[in-house]
DNA sequence: AGACGTTTAATTGTCTGACAAATGAAAATT
DNA sequence: AATTTTCATTTGTCAGACAATTAAACGTCT
């Protein structure tokens, strides 16, 4: 493992650099043990506090997991799909939210990935997939729910239907999508009206999905993307009216 | 900005979650200027190792960005589209490399997300997009391509294909799917028959494409899958018998 | 011999203090 | 007024030390 001695940046992040190169290339296995902090000071000839920013800044990437004690040390990490969840939906919201995305560029991105896996969802939905659906889909019926338990109702029922499809990598990809939405979502104010028409379409979607009706549970799905795009205009057409009174 | 102190987890991580909350919640603005080092370990009552290597780990994904000299200090970084792209490839490689995810779980994630873009495309695709998307076929076409640059052009043309949609949230979440296939591909020895026939329907798509036919483009979205499915089944049945043998 | 406590060595986590390098602002000089 | 010099601030790096943790080696008692 070499580092480059001629740039100008940071050594912990050319030794960052070098180990998650190793590490994608393979030549680090998954599990396999790190030389200790102070083996790695020695062959990088740098300090252990460069050694320590290195490892670091590749466990803040869930690439390798320390543990203390006699047999401790630094290990590659198997990157699973619930580890990259978390990160993907952080970073997903950050670039949402730091990028001044529009709500329409956002929840037409969201919907078009979700379509994208209905037609799978109709094909593979387990029991469970289909119970957990019908269960969300009854909460947002109580009344004195607050919009953020809405949001928050409506995202677990959009992860069931993703999660329907029996795809991990889909899932992955869906998770960043449909959460980093919630904040933006949590802006509207859904009225008794609009929840009526949010979790009637709820139904037909899961009706769809349960008759393994993927035409349907498409169309089902156009008309709710359609319908939260024109609640968000709504939204932005009385703050405009609002501003300019 | 308080940390909880009485977790067992390392001090540099709480405190990075610390931060790491803060931007997300907006308290900390993009280019605000964080305490400096020897600041925030007073404030946080630890040394200022400890503080680098919370910086450290904020700095790994691209949250914070660091200047030395008298008015530097570490600032909350824009996170842009252009960066988290190299994070979501490395990560979705890993993924799939590090979970024995297979070669037809993969491909069927990636087209059924290249297949929601496609609509998407076909509206409003540029002479750019479709330029590049040319450009691509021919150079699939040259004689002498090795698999390996086969593939990059592929990507690349998928990648035209997305971009094509206008919709900088799914160009983000697709480049992990698109790239990520890339080392599973290269697996494929692409004989001179089955090139002819991807760059074919490559062409057919971007015929669709320009013609802005949404319904056949995905309908030679969708040849390509499988087709590409039937290449990776010949080359793990070629494998098994020669195994066998 | 076997079960159970004790010591010990290895390793990460944290702290202290120091110096080098970069960099913009202030001060001095022409 | 323009330019050069000095200086204060901040990050980057190093060396050495000690605390906390952990498993293995060792010893002791039954």
């Amino acid at each position: 493992m070499k580092i480059d001695t001629t740039t100008s940046t940071d050594l912990s992040q050319q030794i960052a650099k070098a180990i998650r190169d190793a590490i994608i290339s393979g030549a680090l296995p998954v599990d396999e043990r790190l030389p200790s902090e102070a083996e790695l000071a020695d062959q990088f000839s740098v300090s252990r506090p460069t050694v320590r920013e290195a490892l670091k800044r590749l466990a803040a990437q869930s690439l390798i997991r320390t543990q203390r004690g006699a047999t401790g040390g630094a290990f590659v990490n198997r990157l699973r799909f619930e580890d990259a969840y978390g990160q993907q939906i952080t970073t997903s919201t950050l670039l949402l939210s730091m990028n001044d995305v529009s709500f329409a560029t956002a929840c037409e991105a969201r919907y078009a990935l979700e379509r994208a896996c209905a037609p799978l969802s109709a094909t593979r939905r387990s029991a469970d997939h289909l119970a957990t659906m019908r269960a969300e889909i009854h909460r947002q019926g109580q009344p004195g729910l607050t919009d953020e338990a809405f949001c928050a109702s409506d995202v677990a029922f959009h992860r069931a239907l993703v999660d329907a499809a029996g795809n991990p990598v889909l899932s992955y990809q869906l998770a960043g999508a449909v959460e980093a939405m919630q904040p933006l979502m949590n802006m509207i104010t859904f009225t008794a009206r609009s929840r009526e028409m949010i979790i009637g379409l709820h139904g037909d979607i899961a009706d769809a999905i349960t008759a393994q009706d993927a035409e349907k549970a498409d169309m089902h799905l156009a008309a709710l993307a359609s319908y939260t795009q024109q609640l968000a205009q709504d939204v932005i057409a009385k703050r405009n009216a609002r501003h300019n009174a």
